[in-house]
DNA sequence: CAATAGATCATCT
DNA sequence: GATGATCTATTGC
């Protein structure tokens, strides 16, 4: 079943926490979600959106449940979905997923043969699933690019703390992956 | 093993 | 013109 809108409409850190365990779904390749990263609004340093409204923020400011992609470092793709009501920023960044479908698909667009390196960072994940800056803005509660609950009981205990990869406010723990598990980053 | 350099560009100052 | 929510290859213990 595809996440409804009201999935996304609520505190970022909750979302962060229950979209562990979800599958993204992009064409035919999909993935489970095995770690997340929260960026809660304007008060967030680390936070896009805590440089206010402008043209590559303005996805993270509107209607919760659209992914907002952006290019970093000249090479990688992050995707992130957007939480909290339309006005109110806050998106969750996903870190890490565990191949499902169209596993070899996504071996020839990583050019590695191992599963466990082939989404188990965030510019791994884009490439894998082929996720570029077309998708930014796109509704993932509707079409060809969604997250769905496949039903799968969650998977205990979480883990949670600091976030990777930043500079300010780097040691909040927003950071949340499922522990043991052997998709999950670094 | 750990540390670092290089790739390379959208976005903002 | 500087910076960055990364990754890989390479160098140096």
């Amino acid at each position: 079943m595809i996440l409804p809108r009201s999935f996304y409409d609520r505190p970022t850190v909750e979302v962060a926490r229950d979209l562990l365990g979800k599958v993204v779904v992009h064409g035919s390749a999909a993935g489970r979600i095995v770690e997340t990263e929260a960026y809660v609004g304007m008060h967030d340093a680390a936070a896009h959106a805590s440089r206010g409204l402008t043209p590559r923020t303005k996805v993270i400011f509107g209607e919760p449940g659209h992914a907002y992609v952006y290019f970093i470092y000249g090479m990688y793709y992050c995707l992130n979905i957007v939480a909290e009501a339309e006005g109110s920023p806050g998106c969750v960044l996903i870190r890490a997923l565990e191949p499902l479908r169209g596993i070899a698909l996504m071996r020839r667009r990583r050019g590695v043969e191992r599963l466990e390196a082939l989404a188990s960072g965030p510019g791994k994940l884009t490439l894998a699933m082929g996720i570029d800056l077309r998708l930014n803005g796109a509704d993932v509660t509707e079409g060809d690019f969604t997250v769905e609950d496949d039903g799968s009981p969650a998977e205990h205990p979480i883990a949670e703390g600091p976030r990777i990869g930043i500079r300010k406010a780097a040691d909040w723990p927003l950071r949340f992956w499922l522990k043991g598990n052997r998709f999950v980053s670094r």
